[in-house]
This record gives C-alpha cells, sequence and structure tokens, in this order.
RNA sequence: GCCGGAGUAGCUCAGUGGCAGAGCAGCGCAUUCGUAAUGCGCAGGUCGCGGGUUCAAAUCCCGCCUCCGGCUCCA
C-alpha cells in the first residue's frame, strides 16, 4: 500500500504498487504526456519503476534541468542507435551528458567526416521522429556481457568487467539497438526533438593517454527550439568575441610560426598590458610588497633542489653553456627563495612579501596552446609571502579581500573559489601537508563563501585556493591562485632567527592573482567583446576635423592639450568623409570620437561622440578633457 | 604529445590537373564632406615549407611547419 508525496504535499495512496507513470496518469494526462522520468525521494527513476514503498514523488519534465538531462542522455543513446544503424562496424565506448549537451565516443576503422554528422543527425530525425518506445530491462551481469558479447562490444565488455559485482544491471533497448547505462531515460523517442551534432574529435578511452584514441561526437539537446537556438547564438557570440581575432583586428598582438605560444604585442596592445601591469604595480604598494626582478636562466641544480625538475623535466626549457645546464625559468619561487637566503633573516622582518612581474617560459605541449590564453611565455603577477606560522591565516585573509577587490575593478563580479588538495606526486611530509590544507581550509570556511573542493588537484609542493571568474557570457577562468607551501623554502634552505634565537624554516605562501597577464588580458578582450572600458582603452579619444583643410590645425592644439592632460588620443586627417572615418574608429571600439567642424570652430567647441553612437553633444575643450580624464579613472 | 580539420593578396574568401581571382584594406587622383562604408584609377601572390607524380600541380601523393576543434596535461 504505497503512500506517494508529491512536490504540493498532496498524498495519494495505492492499494498495490503503481508505476511512475501510472501515478503520472492520475495526476493529469498532460502531465503523464510530458513526463520523461520521475524523481523518487530525490533520485531520478525511469517512468517504467514500480512504486512499492511510500515515497515522495515528482514528474520529471524537459522543463526541469534533471529531465533536460535525461533528454540529453537519450538523445545521446539515439545517436548510439543512427550510428550502429549506418556503421554497424562501430564500437560503442561510453555516451554521457555533458554541460549544454551530450558526446558518444565511438571506434571506427576510419575517421568520421562532417558529411557523415549530417546523415547521422538525419538519421537521428527519423528515428526520433517515428516515436519508439525506449524499454528498460534489468538483467544479470552474465547477460548483459552475453548481449555485448555477441555484439562486438569490447568497450562495453570492459565496462562490465569494471563494474561492482552483484549490481543489477540495465539494458535499454531502441528497438534493435541495445544500449547500458544506469538510467533514466525518456520512455519515448518522442520527447527527443530539439538536438543537433555539433562537432567531431579525438578523445583518449577512459581519459588515458596511454590507450586507444577514440572518436567523439558531439551533440547539444535543448527543451524548445527557442532554447537551442539561444544556445547556438551564444557559440556564435563566444566566437565573434574571440580574442585571437580581435586582437588582430584592433592591433593589439600577433602570433607567428617562429614563436610558435610567444606573443608580439603591437603599440596598442602593450599599452593595455602596461596598463594592467601599473594598476597592479600600484596596489602592491598599498599593500606591503616589494617589487624584485630575477635571472630569466638559472642552473638546472636549483631546480633539481626544488622538485620542479622531477617533476616538470620535459616542460622545461633549457641551454646550455660552458657545461653547465640552465632552466629557462618555469616559475619565480626558487629565485625568489634566493632573495630571502641573502643575510640572516629576523622574525621581525616577517611577513616579508616580493613580488615580480615574472616572465615565464613553459615548453607545452603544442596541441594546447590557444592565443594568449595558453602560451608558452607568459608575465606571472607573481609574489611570495615569507611568514611565521601564526601569520598565514591573517596573510591568506588579506589577500582573499585584495583578490575581490580587483577583480571587482576589472569588471568582474561572479567569483567562485575552489580548494584543492595533495596531488599523487608531492614533496613534504604527511604533517606539512595537513597543516598546509587545514590552514587554507579555516579561513575558506570562515569567510563563509562558497567554494568547491577538489581532491589531488593541488600542486606539487602544497595546496592552493583558486579564484574562478565568471565572464559576461557566462564562461569560467580560472586566474588567481593561492598556494600554502610547508616544503620547498626548507628544500632551498631558507631559515630566519626567531624570538627565541632558534632558526626556523619560514612557510611560504605562492600567490598570483590575475595569474598570467596575457591570460588575464586575453579574457579581458572576450569579457568586453574588444569594448574595454575607457581606462583601459589603449586610444582613449581620437579627434576627428570634419576636413582637415579648415579644421586640422584646431584638430592638432586639441591633441596637445589632451596629451598634456594625459588622456591618450590621436588625430585623424585622413582625406575621408567624415562617416567612414566615424565607422572606422567605432569598429576600432574607440570610447570617444572628438568631432571638429566649423560650427565647433566657430563656438570653441567639440562634439563628443561616445562609443556606440551616443551623442554627448557640443562641449567647451575644458569639458571634454574633464569629461575624458573623469571616465579615465580606474574602473 | 594524440585524433580530426584547415593554410590562396594585409583581412574575408572563390578557384578539383591547363593564363592565380573577387570584395574590403593599402597607394594615387578627384571630392572638402555633419556622426557606422564618396567616386575613379593603380598596385598587390614562392597558392604555408620541402620533396614526388605529370607535357602541365594552388589542385594528386609523401614528409614537415603553423593554426583551428577536441583529448591528455597545466608548477
Amino acid at each position: 500500500m504505497p503512500v506517494v508525496r508529491l512536490p504540493d504535499g498532496t498524498r495519494r495512496s495505492y492499494p498495490a504498487p503503481v508505476t511512475v507513470m501510472d501515478a503520472a496518469r492520475q495526476i493529469g494526462s498532460g502531465l503523464a504526456r510530458a513526463a520523461v522520468a520521475g524523481a523518487l525521494n530525490g533520485q531520478p527513476v525511469d517512468t517504467c519503476t514500480l512504486i512499492r514503498e511510500d515515497a515522495e514523488l515528482r514528474i520529471l519534465t524537459v522543463s526541469d534541468p534533471q529531465g533536460l538531462e535525461v533528454v540529453r542522455h537519450s538523445t545521446a543513446h539515439l545517436l548510439g542507435h543512427a550510428i550502429k544503424q549506418l556503421y554497424p562496424q562501430v564500437r560503442m565506448a561510453i555516451g554521457p551528458v555533458i554541460e549544454d549537451g551530450f558526446y558518444y565516443d565511438v571506434d571506427y576503422e576510419r575517421p568520421f567526416t562532417p558529411d557523415d554528422l549530417v546523415e547521422l543527425e538525419q538519421r537521428m530525425r527519423e528515428l526520433a521522429d517515428s516515436n519508439y518506445d525506449v524499454v528498460r530491462v534489468e538483467v544479470e551481469r552474465e547477460q548483459a556481457r552475453q548481449a555485448f558479447a555477441e555484439r562486438r562490444e569490447d568497450y562495453k565488455l570492459e565496462i562490465i568487467a569494471g563494474l561492482p559485482p552483484g549490481d543489477t544491471i540495465a539494458l535499454y533497448h531502441h528497438q534493435e539497438y541495445v544500449d547500458m547505462c544506469r538510467g533514466p531515460h525518456v520512455p519515448n523517442t518522442r520527447h527527443l526533438r530539439h538536438f543537433r551534432l555539433t562537432r567531431l574529435a579525438g578523445a583518449y578511452w577512459r581519459g588515458d593517454s596511454s590507450r586507444q584514441m577514440l572518436q567523439r561526437i558531439y551533440g547539444t539537446a535543448w527543451p524548445d527550439r527557442k532554447s537551442m537556438e539561444g544556445y547556438l547564438h551564444r557559440l556564435e557570440e563566444a566566437e565573434r568575441r574571440d580574442h585571437r581575432k580581435l586582437g588582430a583586428r584592433l592591433d593589439l598582438f600577433h602570433f607567428q610560426p617562429e614563436a610558435p605560444g610567444m606573443v608580439f604585442w603591437h603599440p596598442r596592445g602593450w599599452t593595455l598590458f602596461r596598463l594592467v601591469e601599473g594598476y597592479l604595480r600600484d596596489l602592491l604598494g598599498q599593500h606591503g610588497y616589494q617589487e624584485v626582478s630575477t635571472p630569466q636562466l638559472l642552473d638546472r641544480s636549483l631546480w633539481e633542489r626544488s622538485g620542479h625538475w622531477d617533476k616538470f623535466g620535459t616542460m622545461i626549457f633549457s641551454t646550455t653553456s660552458e657545461q653547465r645546464d640552465y632552466a629557462v625559468k618555469p616559475m619565480n619561487c626558487p629565485a625568489h627563495v634566493q632573495l630571502f637566503n641573502q643575510g640572516l633573516r629576523s622574525y621581525r622582518e616577517l611577513p616579508l612579501r616580493l613580488a615580480e612581474f615574472g616572465v615565464v617560459h613553459r615548453n607545452e605541449p603544442s596541441g594546447t596552446l590557444h592565443g594568449l590564453l595558453r602560451a608558452r611565455c607568459f608575465t606571472q603577477d607573481d609574489a611570495h609571502i615569507f611568514c611565521t606560522e601564526e601569520q598565514l591565516s591573517g596573510e591568506i585573509k588579506a589577500l582573499m579581500e585584495l583578490t575581490f577587490a580587483l577583480y571587482r575593478d576589472f569588471g568582474f563580479e561572479e567569483i567562485e573559489l575552489a580548494v584543492s588538495t595533495r596531488p599523487g606526486q608531492s614533496v613534504g611530509t604527511d604533517r606539512q601537508w595537513q597543516q598546509a590544507e587545514q590552514a587554507l581550509l579555516d579561513v575558506v570556511r570562515a569567510g563563509g563563501l562558497e567554494w568547491k573542493l577538489q581532491p589531488g588537484e593541488g600542486a606539487f609542493y602544497g595546496p592552493k585556493i583558486e579564484f574562478v571568474l565568471q565572464d559576461s557570457l557566462h564562461r569560467r577562468w580560472q586566474c588567481g591562485t593561492i598556494q600554502v607551501d610547508f616544503s620547498m623554502p626548507g628544500l632551498l634552505g631558507a631559515r630566519y632567527v626567531a624570538a627565541d634565537g632558534s632558526r626556523r624554516v619560514p612557510v611560504m605562501v605562492h600567490r598570483a592573482l590575475l595569474g598570467s597577464l596575457e591570460r588575464f588580458i586575453g579574457i579581458l578582450i572576450e569579457h568586453y567583446a574588444g569594448a574595454l572600458p575607457a581606462w583601459l582603452s589603449p586610444v582613449q579619444a581620437v579627434v576627428l576635423p570634419l576636413a582637415a583643410a579648415r579644421q586640422g590645425e584646431a584638430a592638432e592644439k586639441l591633441l596637445v592639450r589632451l596629451g598634456q592632460a594625459g588622456v591618450r588620443a590621436t588625430v585623424d586627417l585622413r582625406n575621408e568623409t567624415i562617416g567612414y572615418r566615424i565607422r572606422q574608429h567605432e569598429l576600432q571600439r574607440i570610447p570617444f570620437l572628438l568631432i571638429i567642424g566649423d560650427r565647433e570652430l566657430e563656438s570653441g567647441t567639440v562634439s563628443v561622440r561616445a562609443r556606440g553612437a551616443r551623442d554627448l553633444g557640443a562641449l567647451s575643450v575644458e569639458r571634454v578633457i574633464s569629461v575624458l580624464t573623469e571616465q579615465a579613472e580606474t574602473g
């Protein structure tokens, strides 16, 4: 006699066990038609699931996030069905749900082409439109093994072999196609209507780079046509904002084959770089840091002692001179410990905060390079804080506040936190790690902020807090990091004299706020779609005389006055129509266009057009300068 | 690094074995202009690099480089 409680609080009791679908039907035929699955006591289940005991039940439809997940998962199965019909020799691996869609990893003798994708999608539509029932059958392990052995699904057999013994296995029958899955799945393919296959890629079996490379087919699925179009539009928007394209169009930087993964900054791009750097430099001064600079090449032995050579040897650029091996520095920390080690340090000097805009080189695998976002040479806004154990949590707390304020100034409001703990390969003792992890967790917990744990994702010398910011398209970017290190100072011989006269090893906090300046600038460009706020714009204003012969002289005079006021401005005296020049500078995303015609010449004013055709009217030169300098303030 | 795709003028792209093209940008001349493209003309190429097949290669084959989409990795 199960009693079922519904989300609105009503209870229904049944004389005998009922299926989720039966329960849905009794609530309403519309709901039953829309039901893609159920949630029994919060657990997603198939609509064919029998409710035997008292439970809370919610009917999932495609408009429910959990229901949408079911639809996406079933669409992956539908893809499997289409694949096996069109290419029977394909071996199926896994087909999970991901953000915005799903994929299926498969093994096939030849590479799939975009044309194959079109055919697959077409077949998926035909299958979905035939509105067939998806049937769940629970079987014993041996039966599942046999089913997939007959079908020569080697990957499925490997998955079965890895399942804990005794588990029942669910097979989903899509007509002649059978897939193994925990479920739940839609009861009928009529729920699968708004989907699209998006791209092809390679992927390692079980994510292991030493194993077979499979072909991954990505797809997306949505509750309705409108939300799918919205998604496709977001993809286009992301492409439109691609910093690599904008970097070229806005004349900020370029890459070329002779220096893969290394940036050639153009004058405008380097202006932006220096603006970001200058902002940070001011901040360092206000927060008790001292800026330093350390060598680009350091003897290999130093990296062996720090542990970097062991862990990252193949990714360190190196060079030899007079039979000595040098590493092009991939990090600044060992060099900063050398600064700490100069002279005998007292506890009175702690915390010692050393900052460097450290240019580092890392030999990243060629396939991972991605414009400014993943480069082989980049500039860290790096710092190392040497402190006592007692000072540690105060330093971390101050750093978190500083970081949040900084992101806000650059226009990022949504920030997430993650704590990463000890990885497999690491230096240091259990006690040191436990202490370091505790220090980070204490601060994060006390802060009352939301955070997630990333077990085993820490650096080899210490755990870390990571700052993940969301841009205007809601994409996530990991930027800042705070790492607590009880190991490296000891490995590199750092000591200070404590109040009681004993020698102690300082704790070292590694921290980068923006992370890599190059990468952060790439993110900024995409966040603002190239329309940087005035304080970050390489060119803040362009002076446009209507006709150079008549107002050119006045334009050049204005340019001089703007320069004296600290406004980054240029003048455009080209013999082109005003409409043409305005268009060009709008495309260059210049914040202010200052137009001088005969009317302005007579009245001693300038017409100000702000980016995006916002007309600020005719203003006096003094007023123009005060408007521009105000706008050019940070933030 | 691995899988797949791409590379033709500064940019966007057309050109599938037979004379390398278009639009925009650039330069020149005309126009002297009122808020997102004035007109006419000129110039612009080792078709990524190297090798091969062919009477003939941007086009077919092989190797390499770089880029793009993923995977793995990311101190």
